[in-house]
DNA sequence: GAGCACTGC
């Protein structure tokens, strides 16, 4: 999750007139015990039957921690809270010295520096601010390049380590950090400067820090701290492959486990347990942060690492740097390694473990250190139904109705669901009693929350609620990681999620309805406790939350793969099977993106990346819409400004404004008539989208008379205008060949298939579609210009399982074109 | 007749 700015949890109330529920963050400071309890008890009743029982055992899921006290709470996943400790035979917890963070020299004058003089005091009071010398310890000295950091939510792991380490003497090089996000990444990036008195990035020539994100880069040439998404330093990998540039990578929100984050950590394994060459003999120092306590599979993954490459360098002398090739599955979700008994045996318990590696050819020792961080949560207590619902959406209902009877306002409800469906059914709903309310209740205003909702609607959620209103959040898993609702204390859960899963067999995704994980369900509590204590409604039972997974699956495990393969072809791995992965995917999903990747011709017969394979990785694609892009470029298709428009067009969600009404739908349906075309949902979007670049007086009015998204529609812009510099660059011809239109859409329909020769399908007798490779019926999404349509074949940009299998991106073909495809696929 | 959430020189 992002790291918030912790301007309220400086040890100053919240807010100047306490509200009579609210407890200020320095009661918890000065050790009170907790009147959560007591509270509840000189509640008003509730006029309904109590529908919820408390839990069995523990009331209080999350331990508060503040300025190093410790209570006596159990942390989220079960584990005590303990004090902090760096588990390193050579690092003994040293008493903490004075910050080396702070700028020597001359004494600070301006604003910048007064600034910084103001938020001093409140990265002070943060947890991690104690522990700065154990961190710097950590990583102090040679072989101690690796460490593993928890860090709960609020406790500044994010702004501090950093500034941290910036006065390491080892520190010479840049310091990176990568975030999963990317306001993420310039939020935090826009705070450190504030708190280090610099100017941020491109500002000034002399600004200390700076980021990188897909089309906004804001660095100079005096930047040391440089905080960037997870894509964009594997990008830079493409260039720089020991990351030279760089003394020292922070790997920040791991838990999320994205399929990025996850390849990460396998480069910088192996650069961190290679030899040095590439560097020039300097190591390179790497720092895993994770909000959740589970690192033991971090640990074993650079033990391992460490383990190979010492058996490698005794044996043949050869490098780990580019291949690691170890068996055990270093699973983050614990499934233990299987070459346990290969460890070193001299050392037992693995917390005490520091030593990676047992030297082998009389290299020292390389340790591991590891480091946990209390946060700064605000305990909820957590109630689970005593039976099962079929119905969420009911229950859900119910409790945010006993809640508003019983708690007094000011504390807003937000309530986790799994689709914009369920989010309007609900929101229906809860308008439908609200009418039912006697005058002295207070008011409640519903508030949707979806990625599809319109950015000015998303944004009402940011407001505070009027006096004597409650807010009821509802909102899909938006709000689990990406959006920080304020003023929360209640959080209603019900425990399931849309999951995307992709299926090998059929080669399509599935988005489906499933149970979320305990640490999902965790983090979706913690939600009711950053502003003040709070409570959880878990619409399951206690026992079913015993059942969930620990962890949710990582998405390396759900996703199609050919991307990632074709990222480490690029960058240099060729036994892509033995990547130190994390979590190992499944031999056979390995195989068939790499079958996909052949096919594609990014491959040769021999498995090493072709020329086309490395021009596809270097686009910010998808490896088929970059086939489509390559094939577009040939001379014989000529038709690749059209396809960059496509293909901008298919990169962004919704250019066709989603509408409520069936009047306001028939609008805009007739409104748009002159964009669509025949041949389907890529011509379609090629027209919208020269039509929206032609406009060139007005086009937000232009895009309000076709109901089209705007910003869509920008973001369009910005990724047409990335992909023609790239083309440029990769020497990717834009033709100047004359082609009458009937030529053009053909040559169109041509690129199109040839990155998408698997997605095709053929009309049957009985007018459904059938995939020609795998022979699986599929149908028209209703979203596509081409649904109701019956043409002999159709090409599709994705697919996906939900009540049953839908085509969407749609285009009308040629049998025989499908045919000759699927007969020849050479690059 | 339907759209979990992120992200990329």
């Amino acid at each position: 999750m992002p790291e918030r700015v912790h301007i309220r949890f400086d040890g100053e109330p919240i807010t100047s007139k306490p509200a009579p529920v609210s407890t200020a963050p320095r009661q918890f400071q000065q050790g009170k015990k907790r009147k959560l309890d007591d509270r509840i008890d000189r509640a008003p009743e509730a006029r309904t039957k109590p529908f919820y029982d408390p839990p069995s055992h523990v009331k209080t899921q999350n331990g508060t921690q503040t300025n190093g006290h410790q209570t006596n709470g159990t942390q989220a996943n079960g584990t005590r809270l303990n004090s902090t400790h760096i588990n390193s035979s050579k690092t003994k917890a040293s008493p903490v010295t004075r910050d080396a963070s702070e700028p020597k020299g001359k004494p600070a004058s301006g604003p910048l520096a007064k600034k910084r003089q103001e938020l001093l005091p409140i990265r002070q009071a943060l947890p991690i601010w104690a522990h700065a010398s154990d961190i710097r310890q950590a990583l102090r000295g040679p072989h101690k390049d690796v460490l593993l950091l928890v860090g709960e939510t609020g406790s500044g792991k994010s702004t501090q380590v950093p500034q941290f380490l910036l006065s390491e003497p080892w520190c010479t090089g840049q310091i990176a950090i990568t975030q999963p996000r990317r306001v993420a990444a310039i939020s935090l990036a826009r705070r450190v400067a504030d708190e280090m008195g610099s100017t941020l990035g491109s500002s000034s020539p002399g600004s200390k820090v700076g980021y990188s994100v897909r089309f906004d880069q804001s660095v100079s040439p005096s930047t040391r701290i440089k905080f960037l998404t997870e894509g964009m330093l594997l990008q830079e990998m493409l260039r720089d492959p020991w990351l030279k540039q760089y003394s020292v990578v922070v790997v920040d929100e791991v838990h999320e486990r994205s399929v990025n984050v996850d390849l990460v950590l396998g480069f910088l394994r192996n650069i961190v347990t290679g030899d040095k060459k590439g560097r020039g003999g300097k190591p390179l120092k790497v720092v895993v942060m994770s909000a959740t306590a589970d690192i033991e599979g971090l640990q074993r993954f650079f033990e391992d690492g460490y383990r190979l490459s010492s058996q490698h360098s005794s044996s043949n002398g050869t490098t780990a740097a580019t291949n690691g090739t170890e068996d055990s599955e270093s699973s983050w979700s614990g499934i233990s390694s299987s070459s346990e008994d290969e460890a070193p045996k001299s050392i037992t318990p693995r917390k005490e473990l520091s030593n990676g590696v047992e030297p082998k050819n009389g290299s020292p020792a390389a340790s591991i250190s590891q480091c946990h961080i209390e946060g700064r949560q605000y305990p909820v207590k957590t109630m689970y139904l005593p039976e099962p619902t079929q119905d969420f959406v009911e229950a859900a209902l119910k409790s945010i109705f006993q809640i508003h009877y019983k708690e007094p306002v000011p504390g807003d409800i937000l309530v986790f669901l799994t689709g914009q469906d369920t989010v309007e059914g609900l929101e229906k709903l809860v308008k439908e009693y609200v009418l039912g309310m006697g005058p002295e209740v207070p008011k409640i205003i519903t508030l949707p929350l979806f990625a599809a909702l319109p950015q000015h609607l998303q944004q009402r959620v940011f407001a505070p609620a009027p006096p004597k209103t409650r807010k009821v959040i509802l909102s899909t898993n938006i709000a689990e990681t990406s959006v920080t609702v304020p003023g929360v204390r209640f959080v209603v859960d019900c425990g399931k999620a849309k999951i995307k899963q992709f299926r090998n067999r059929l080669g399509l995704d599935s988005l489906l309805v499933k149970p979320i994980s305990q640490s999902a369900a965790i983090q979706r509590q913690g939600r009711a406790g950053r502003e003040a204590p709070g409570q959880c409604y878990r619409l399951y039972t206690e026992k079913d939350y015993n059942t969930l997974g620990k962890n949710t699956t990582p998405e390396i495990l759900r996703c199609d793969l050919s991307a990632a393969l074709l990222v480490m072809k690029a960058r240099g791995i060729d036994d892509v099977l033995n990547f130190p992965f994390l979590s190992r995917p499944p031999h056979e999903a390995l195989e068939k993106a790499l079958l996909q990747l052949l096919q594609l011709g990014a491959l040769t017969e021999a498995g090493e990346i072709s020329d086309i394979g490395r021009t596809i990785a270097k686009l910010p694609l998808t490896p088929t819409l970059g086939r489509c892009l390559v094939e577009a470029a040939k001379p014989e298709r000529g038709c690749l400004t059209e396809m960059i428009d496509i293909i901008a067009a298919l990169s962004v969600e919704n250019v066709f404004l989603n509408l409520v009404t069936e009047e306001k739908r028939e609008e805009a349906e007739a409104a748009r008539r002159t964009l669509y075309r025949r041949e389907g949902d890529h011509m379609t979007f090629l027209a919208t989208v020269q039509g929206y670049a032609e406009e060139k007086s007005d086009r937000k009015a232009w895009t309000e008379r076709h109901y089209v998204s705007h910003r869509a529609m920008q973001n369009v812009m910005d990724i047409r205008k990335q992909l023609r510099g790239l083309c440029g660059q990769l020497s990717l011809p834009i033709a100047d060949i004359e082609k009458s239109s009937e030529e053009l859409t053909t040559s169109i329909l041509h690129s199109l298939l040839r990155g998408f020769a698997a997605n095709t399908a053929r009309l049957m007798p009985d007018g459904s579609y059938r995939t020609l490779s795998g022979n699986q019926t599929i149908a028209i999404h209703p979203s596509s210009v081409l649904f109701g349509k019956k043409v002999e074949a159709i090409v599709f940009s994705e697919s996906v399982f939900t009540s049953r299998s839908y085509a969407r991106g749609v285009s009308a073909v040629r049998l025989d074109w499908v045919a000759g495809v699927l007969a020849g696929t050479d690059g």
